[in-house]
DNA sequence: CGTGGCGGTGTGAGCGTTAACATTCGGAAA
DNA sequence: TTTCCGAATGTTAACGCTCACACCGCCACG
């Protein structure tokens, strides 16, 4: 009797406990009133006969899914993933599922991803991703609500959560003031790129010559830092890890210590990176997964219908090694 | 009209049309014998009331969901990203949607997600992650076929497809003697770790001293490094290319030259490090990628009724760059 | 002129579940 | 004894869609 050809439904585990299928969606789901007796007879049923209930008949009836779909809108990258793993815990703890869709940039792409989405009756889309500017909305007028991470949306009315950049490139200035150091230089990303540009501004007043733009590769760091050797300066404000890395070595391979001559500070705190160097490198910390929790509960507030549009600015943190580590001053982590 | 309160239905596309909810569906899907005229009047009102069928009912109808579940045993990491996308990919070719599940190496939240992807009735699962060693299978007797993917079950009988690493390995060692090089050292990771062991088993008949066991980093790289100094060889094959960085960087910091003196080649080539070593590395590419695709291909054949149980191997590819370029010698991308 | 066949369309059951409503039955109150 | 109430359970209509089948003309053929 343990076998069906088909998968067992709700009218088997009835039929196995001598009560109708109404009365066993009650028991199974306790709802309205039966007696302690049936109850606990329809669930040894449904144990013994493996059932698990058709989540897509539910829907069905109910008009929920408890599924949102996660667009991520440039190739799932080093970024999207501490988000999406975020958003998929916060939304796990909420019961909900995650449908995972790699639009890859490209529009044809994204756009067919929402078609199926839609269809797929989800309860909302969470959109993530690493971009060089704001993003388009995904489509106006949607039937369910939209949260942006990471990425945020042209329409200011929308709902997006991002980190707070700027305060994050502030906090990297002034601990390196704090630490004694006034000839502060920048080398960061592509100057067509924000988040170059939003870190960069709120850096410069405290820069002792103009940002460098470049490339995010360590590379362009190296780079960067030969460029630098015949400067004065007693620190370095990185736009990113890699960055960082490529300054650091060259600084040391040129006889330059860090952090007694040269303090450096990169940005984005990835643990790879930041760890292999030499010496091991402060960083900035954008909490990517904070963000993506942030960002999955405000879908799910969306969804109960207490939307909250606009941009929600998230807090940056420092995470200070040795690479700033100067006699004396704390270091952490 | 265009506004409903709720969603637009069948029912409302074929009143708009002046037909039967039955010639709407048929119009919709291109079933049965319908005349062009009424095919298209169908549409039209469909359009105009912009209507997505809701594959929630159809699916309820139909027993198939197109939705697969993807989990992934280790916290998504570097490796489980490539397998990820490739597996999206192919199945999203296949109309296939993919509910994600992080599991995080914890059994109880891969019972959890487990229950919920048979509970929202998914045409397949398939395993994704790194793991120290085969993982036992999901579950006995699950009512959708799965497909484990660079992890593989203990249970030969299930279906496992991953790369072949001694294969990989061997090529690496290949190429080392095929530029002239005959004393050859290993550096790898942990000894406990299958790929460390499997890779090692595959490069000690080439070996002219036994390999060094230690850990998947950097640092672990540069120490080994130093310990190697007072030896005598004349290439490096590194378990990861972590390791290999940092040997390498040790071995130029200490006056040695790459390729000329040392060649070393590297594992995984992990885009990042490849790229920003001095000089890039060699590596072999286990083409993650194509194993999520391959995956993914044949978990939808064994749904289609197709199932090729057992384990699959893959081969690995040894991308070449300067870290083995001697002179004379093909350098690739 | 009757009949069969076929193109075109409508009808209705059913997928598995839930929830509103109906029914039954025992016991307490009148 | 009748009546009524409430606890416990049964019945059934949806949810939106598809598909097998029924139906209805019309034309061709015998």
């Amino acid at each position: 009797m343990r076998k069906l050809d088909r998968l067992v439904t709700i009218r088997d585990v009835a039929a196995a406990a001598g009560v109708s299928v109404g009365t066993a969606s009650k028991a199974l789901n306790d709802r309205g009133t039966l007696r302690a007796e049936t109850r606990q007879r329809v669930r040894d049923a449904a144990d013994r006969l493996g059932f698990e209930a058709n989540a897509v008949a539910r829907t069905l009836k109910v008009g929920r899914t408890y599924t949102v779909g996660m667009i991520t809108t440039d190739s799932i990258g080093r970024f999207s993933i501490p988000l999406m793993l975020g958003a998929e815990d916060a939304l796990g703890a909420g019961q909900m599922s995650v449908l995972l869709c790699d639009a890859r940039d490209d529009p044809i792409r994204e756009q067919y991803y929402l078609r199926t989405l839609l269809t797929r009756r989800v309860d909302g889309i969470v959109v993530t991703g690493r971009r060089a500017q704001a993003r388009p909305p995904l489509a106006p007028d949607l039937p369910v609500p939209v949260v942006y991470a990471f990425v945020s949306s042209t329409d200011p009315a929308d709902c997006s959560v991002v980190p707070d950049e700027a305060g994050g490139a502030a906090k990297a200035i002034e601990h390196l003031q704090a630490i004694g150091r006034r000839r502060i230089v920048h080398v960061t990303g592509p100057e067509h790129h924000s988040s170059a540009q939003v870190r960069a501004s709120a850096a410069v007043p405290a820069l002792v010559r103009p940002p460098l733009f470049g490339e995010w590769s360590e590379a362009w760091g190296r780079q960067a830092g030969a460029m630098l050797l015949n400067e004065e300066f007693d620190a370095v404000f990185a736009g990113s890890d890699q960055i960082a890395r490529g300054v650091v070595d060259t600084l040391r391979s040129a006889g330059r210590r860090v952090p007694e001559d040269v303090a450096v500070i990169g940005f984005d705190n990835w643990d790879v990176m930041v760890t292999a160097s030499q010496p091991p490198l402060s960083s900035v910390d954008m909490d990517l997964d904070g963000l993506g929790r942030a960002a999955a509960n405000l879908l799910l507030a969306a969804i109960n219908g207490e939307p909250a549009p606009g941009r929600h600015v998230r807090p940056c943190r420092l995470v200070l090694r040795e690479s700033t580590a100067i006699a004396g001053a704390v270091r952490l982590g």
